[in-house]
Order: C-alpha cells, then sequence, then structure tokens
DNA sequence: CTGCTTGCAAAGTGTTTGCAGGCCC
DNA sequence: GGGCCTGCAAACACTTTGCAAGCAG
C-alpha cells in the first residue's frame, strides 16, 4: 500500500521553466555563491525530464560532480528553493520532488497516482476556481504546486 | 487529568464523522478482531477534535490503554483505514493525520497553512470543478481527502 | 581574507518489519 | 485452539545538524 517508487509520466521535455543560466544570474543578483555544487543541482534539474526525487538529484549531481555529498545537495535544493529558482512539491508517502521554478505564467500543480505512484503536471489555472473559493471563504491563500493532489490515474483504475 | 479532558471532549460535537460505536460495528461486519489497542485508537480519534497525527495518538493511546504500542497504533491505523473506518490525510513535511471516516455525503478536504501548519478542513464540494476538470481532462479520479492543500492562512499573511 | 559552503558523520523523524508469544473469536 | 494481533527491538527511508576545513568573492 505504501508507495515508495517515483514514476514520472511527463513526456514533454523542460519548456516553461527556467534555465541554467537564468537561474545562474539570478544566484549572482542575490550576492548568493555560485559553487560546483549548486550549479551541478541545476544543471541535473534542468537536464532530467520533469521531476526528480532528492535522491535522484543526489545520485545524478555526484555523478557528474564527484565528491559533492549528499547533506550538500539539500542544501543547496533548500538555498534554490528559498530564492525562488527550484520549486518542490510534497509527495505522499515519497519526501519531496524538486524542478526548477516555472517561468512567469505557467505555474504548474501536480497530481498524483495513489496506486502507481506516477505524478502527471497541471496547469495550475485548473485550480483557480478553488482558489479563488478558498481565497474568499477561508482568507487562504493557496499554493497550488506546493503539494500533490492525489488520485487515480487512467493506468490504474 | 489529560483522561477528563478526553472524556469531556468525547461528547463534544464531533459533527459528520462516525463514532466509536458504528465503527466497532464495522469491524465486526468484516470478521476483523475488536482488539483493546483498535478500541484504544478509535476512541482516541473519537475523543479529539479534528485531526491528530500519529504521535499524538499513540500517546493518547497509551495513555488510555497503557501497554498499547507504536507499532501497534501504526498497525491499527493501516488496518482501519484499509477498512475505511479511518481516513489519513498526508500533510507536507509532516507525515500524515488520521481522523474517524466522514459520514457518508460530508467529506471533506484540507488546508495546510504552510508557515504554521495549522490544518483547516474544507468541505470536499469545493473542490469539484476541480475533480470535474481533471476527471474529464485527464482521466484522473482525485480523492481530494488524501493530501492537504498547501497555502498560507489568515494569521500567517 | 572573511565568512558562506562544503564534506563528513551522526543524530533526528516518522514509519515499518521479523519474530515469538498472547488473545480474540 | 487456530490464527490474527501484539510487544519489542531493530531496521528503514528521508532529511537535518555540528563541526572543522575550504573556497568564492
Amino acid at each position: 500500500m505504501r508507495q515508495a517508487i517515483l514514476v514520472t509520466m511527463e513526456s514533454a521535455p523542460t519548456s516553461g521553466r527556467i534555465g541554467v543560466d537564468s537561474a545562474l544570474n539570478q544566484l549572482r543578483r542575490r550576492h548568493q555563491r555560485i559553487t560546483p555544487a549548486r550549479v551541478a543541482v541545476l544543471e541535473v534539474l534542468s537536464g532530467g525530464v520533469g521531476h526528480m526525487s532528492a535522491a535522484e538529484i543526489v545520485d545524478l549531481a555526484a555523478d557528474r560532480t564527484p565528491g559533492v555529498h549528499r547533506a550538500t545537495v539539500y542544501r543547496a535544493l533548500s538555498t534554490l528553493c528559498d530564492l525562488g529558482i527550484v520549486t518542490h512539491t510534497h509527495i505522499a508517502g515519497a519526501g519531496t520532488i524538486y524542478h526548477l521554478a516555472d517561468v512567469h505564467g505557467v505555474a504548474h500543480a501536480h497530481l498524483q497516482c495513489s496506486v502507481c505512484g506516477s505524478v502527471i503536471d497541471l496547469p495550475a489555472e485548473a485550480l483557480s476556481p478553488l482558489t479563488r473559493t478558498v481565497r474568499d471563504s477561508y482568507d487562504f491563500t493557496l499554493e497550488p504546486q506546493h503539494a500533490a493532489l492525489i488520485g487515480v490515474c487512467t493506468n490504474c483504475r
């Protein structure tokens, strides 16, 4: 019943996401240091299709820049998320996935299948009615891309 | 003292959720055993207001039925969830919360504040437009109460 | 050179599992 | 009394932290 495997069903490459150059520029602009570890993380995120788990990023980063430590990757991801350069999404029962931030105006949310664990991208605008309702009725500002919506996908039904 | 609080709360309006008796009956009907540990978990869930973390349930269950072990509470919760007697919701970065299942027709989802961590109940019907969209466009069956929606609450903004 | 970042190891969380014994039905 | 449930301890997955050394700016 526990879903540990993370399968990504995303076919489209990283369209709509910022690039490594843009990310590095933002770092410079914010007076943050450009370090090998951070570059590695950004390039890994840029290179992969879709979302990646922390474990995947750790492996691939250490792959391309040997010596990069797990803890460093976590710290880099944390920093990059704080700066808005990277976005993270909480996945039920399987930690967190990361990707480069969306370019302005094309934010997206995630659907997660509770059976097979696959994650599907969803335009954030699909949530706008809900966002409005929640804002009006509860004075609550929804962050639609921050947690995956759970359900069952076509294949698993 | 904690016991007194529990008893007091037990008479409080746990509106919309099934009761302990109903839960026990369902267990019997499904030929599942009624054990002290399971009764303790159900009464704790029934007594508390709103959602409880696994850790809270463990503490309170051990409180009212000394000797109940952590692992047993987890197993009881797992069983009860499988039977649909208890519902669980994944909370970003903080594990899982549990409560007695909703009585038919009054399902609810959850809003979680990413700043203070508080969890707010939300009628599931607020998600029906989204549920429809996702069903029509992605052939994806949403389970709105399975994961909390994240955002920022009034107080934290 | 200053102090933010890193590598390392170890500690934290939250949850699960193997096993022998216990108790519900 | 058979077999599901339990207590225990240990394992598990994921993430964080204290510290001394290292490197970016």
